[in-house]
DNA sequence: CTGTTAGCGCGTTCAA
DNA sequence: TTGAACGCGCTAACAG
C-alpha cells in the first residue's frame, strides 16, 4: 500500500534518460573483429572494403545502435557540415521564409543550419554571429543592422560569411531591389493622382530602410508637385498601428509603409479612426507576405523573390566553403502587386 | 589599357575568402611562451592563474585573432552544447514563434540551436532528428507526425529527446490543451445556437487533430440536437480556401478549422462565394497567430502560450543534459479569444 | 583489401 | 602556479 510506485520511475528514466554510453566506432570495430579504419570505410561508403567484412561491420553497428560521432569526424575533416544563419527578426514571414529556403539548399548539399534572431540588435547580430561561427563552417546575415565598416570588419573576421540584403558591401550575396520596387510603388501611387505621400520609416539601422527613403527623395525631386513626409515606424504590427495619427495628421493622401507588417498595422490603426482605405488614403507595403492578399482591403506591395535569394546566399557559401570565387552578388527583381488598398486595380480597370 | 584588375579580384578573394589558418590554441601558446594548458585554463576563466601571465595570454590571443574551436572542446568535454528542433512546417507562424523563443531560452544557457523542417513528412521527420542528433546533445521534436509507437522508439533511439504536443506520450515535455480549447470553441458556439457543425480537419498524421476531433465527437454525443460533420482540410492557407466548397455544401452554420490559418483560408474561399461571416456562416480558428485578430471579420479562436511551450520543453531538455528527473508533462492552458468570425461579442453584448 | 599509426584542437589529469 | 602527457572519436596516410 505504501510501496512507492518505483517501476514507474525507473521505467520513466530509462526511457527518457538513456544513462548507458553511446557506442563508439571502437565498440564496433571490436564486435565486428575489425580495425576502426574499416569501420570508417564502411561508414563512408567506401568501395574498397569486403562485402563479407562490411555486412559483418553494418550488423555490428546496428547491434550497437551505433552512429558515428559528427564531433569526431568534424575535428579530423576539419569542417563541421553546418552553417550558421542569424536574423534581426523571425516574427517577420519573410525570414521565416528565407530560413526555410535556406535550410532546404543546405539539407540538398549535406549542410544543416544554425539558427539566431538578434532581435534587431546590432550588438547582439555581431556576438550571435561569432558564437554561431565557432561552431561552424561559415555564416548567413540576413538584413544585418550593423554600420558598413563593422559589418566589414566582422565579415573578414568571420571567415567564410554571407550577407543578405546588403548590396554592394563586400560579402554580399544577394539583396532585393528595394530602390526599383519603391520606384514602382511611386509610379503606381503617382499615377493614381496622389501627389502627397508620407513614408513610415523602418529602424534607422536598417540598410534597406536608407535605400527605400533615398528613392523616394528622388522621386520627390524628380517629379514636380510630389511632396514626400516621413514618420518613424518599425518593422512590425505594432510600428504600423502606432504610426496611424502621425501618418493622418501629415494630410498625405497616400502612405508607403516600409513593409507588409507596418502596412497592416498602420491599416488597422486607421480603420479604428473610421479612415477610408484607398477612398482617404492608399497605403502600400512591401514584401508580399503569404497574408497580405487577405487584408481588407488586400494590401498592394511588392513581392520579393525569396527562394530565389536563399538559393543565391546558398550558392555563395557553397562556393566560398569550396574555396572558390564565389558568384557576383545577386540582384533580385521585385515585382509589383497592385491590390485595392490603393485602388490601383479599380482604377486600372477604368 | 588591357591590364586585367587584377588588384580587384585579389582584393576581393582576401576580403572573402581568408585562406590563411585560423589560430589554434597551440599558436597562442608559443606566442605567450606559456603551455597550451595555461591558455585553455585563461579561455576557461579558471582562477588559478598568474594575472601577469593570464594578460600576456589574452594579448597573444587578440593578437592572432584566435577563437578557440567548439569542435575540438566539444570531443574533450563530451558536449556541444548545441540542441536540435525539427518542426513539421516553419510557414505556420505558431512554429515560428515556438523555434524563436526555444532559442531565446537557449541562449540562456548559453546553448544554441540547430534548425530543421520536416515539410510534414513524417520519414523526413526521424531521418532529420537522428541527423542533427548526431551534431548536437539533444533534439526537441515539436508536433511530430510519427506514429506513437515509431516516435518512442525514436525517442528512445534519440537520446535526450522531448516532444511538443505529444501529450502522454515518453519524452513529452508540453502540450497545448487541445481537448478543452476545442470543447471551449464548441461550447461557445453551442449558446449562440449553433448545432449543425462542420471541422475542417488538419492532417491525419496529426495527434493534436485527432484530439480536437476527439473532443468535439465527445461535445457531439453530450449535447442533444448537435450535428458534426467532417472535411478534410491540411495546415495551411490554402487547405481553408479549397475547402469552402465542401463545408458550405454540409449546410451546417459553423465551422471549426483546424488552425488559424484554415480558418482564414476558409473565410476568403466562402467571401469569394458570397456568403456573410458570421451572418450564414460563424467560424473559428485556434492558435491565435498575430494575424487572426485582423481579418475580415477578426477570427474568433484559442490563444495557444507558446512561450509557456517552449520555456517548459527547454526545462525539459536541460534537466536531461544535466543528467536529472526532467520535470513533468506540462499541459499548457488555452484561452478562448472571441471575436466577430462568430458574431459572439455582439452576442454577448446583447 | 586491411591494419597500424598519427593527429585534428582542446581540457584535464598528474608531477613538478 | 605551471607544463607534459594523454585521450576524446574519427579519418587519412602508409604498410602490408
Amino acid at each position: 500500500m505504501q510501496e512507492r510506485s518505483d517501476t514507474d520511475g525507473a521505467e520513466r528514466g530509462r526511457s527518457v534518460g538513456r544513462p548507458r554510453r553511446r557506442a563508439t566506432i571502437g565498440d564496433v570495430a571490436a564486435q565486428a573483429g575489425v580495425s576502426k579504419a574499416t569501420v570508417s570505410r564502411v561508414m563512408n561508403a567506401s568501395r574498397t572494403v569486403d562485402p563479407v567484412i562490411a555486412e559483418r561491420v553494418r550488423q555490428a553497428a546496428a547491434d550497437l545502435e551505433y552512429r558515428p560521432s559528427a564531433v569526431g569526424r568534424s575535428l579530423v575533416l576539419g569542417r563541421t557540415e553546418t552553417v550558421g544563419v542569424v536574423v534581426p527578426d523571425l516574427a517577420n514571414p519573410t525570414f521565416q521564409e528565407l530560413l526555410r529556403a535556406l535550410s532546404r539548399a543546405a539539407a540538398a548539399d549535406d549542410y544543416r543550419l544554425l539558427f539566431a534572431d538578434s532581435s534587431e540588435s546590432p550588438r547582439e547580430e555581431a556576438i550571435l554571429a561569432a558564437d554561431l561561427r565557432r561552431h561552424c563552417d561559415g555564416v548567413v546575415l540576413a538584413a544585418p543592422r550593423l554600420p558598413a565598416e563593422e559589418l566589414a570588419t566582422e565579415v573578414e573576421r568571420l571567415g567564410p560569411a554571407v550577407l543578405y540584403n546588403r548590396p554592394g558591401e563586400p560579402g554580399s550575396g544577394a539583396a532585393v531591389d528595394y530602390a526599383g520596387g519603391i520606384l514602382a510603388l511611386a509610379r503606381h501611387l503617382h499615377e493614381l493622382g496622389h501627389r502627397q505621400l508620407v513614408f513610415v520609416a523602418g529602424p534607422s539601422t536598417s540598410v534597406s530602410n536608407r535605400i527605400r527613403l533615398a528613392a523616394l527623395r528622388e522621386f520627390e525631386t524628380g517629379h514636380a508637385g510630389v511632396r514626400l513626409q516621413v514618420v518613424p515606424g518599425g518593422v512590425d504590427f505594432a510600428a504600423g498601428y502606432d504610426a496611424a495619427e502621425p501618418v493622418l495628421a501629415t494630410g498625405a493622401t497616400a502612405a508607403v509603409a516600409f513593409n507588409d507588417l507596418v502596412a497592416m498595422g498602420l491599416l488597422s490603426g486607421v480603420h479604428e479612426r473610421g479612415v477610408d482605405v484607398p477612398g482617404q488614403l492608399a497605403i502600400t507595403g512591401f514584401d508580399d507576405i503569404p497574408f497580405s492578399g487577405y487584408t481588407t482591403p488586400p494590401l498592394t506591395t511588392c513581392h520579393t523573390p525569396i527562394e530565389a535569394a536563399a538559393h543565391a546566399c546558398w550558392a555563395h557559401v557553397r562556393a566560398l566553403l569550396a574555396g572558390e570565387e564565389p558568384p557576383p552578388e545577386v540582384l533580385l527583381p521585385v515585382e509589383l502587386r497592385v491590390r485595392a488598398s490603393t485602388g490601383g486595380a479599380a482604377a486600372a480597370a477604368g
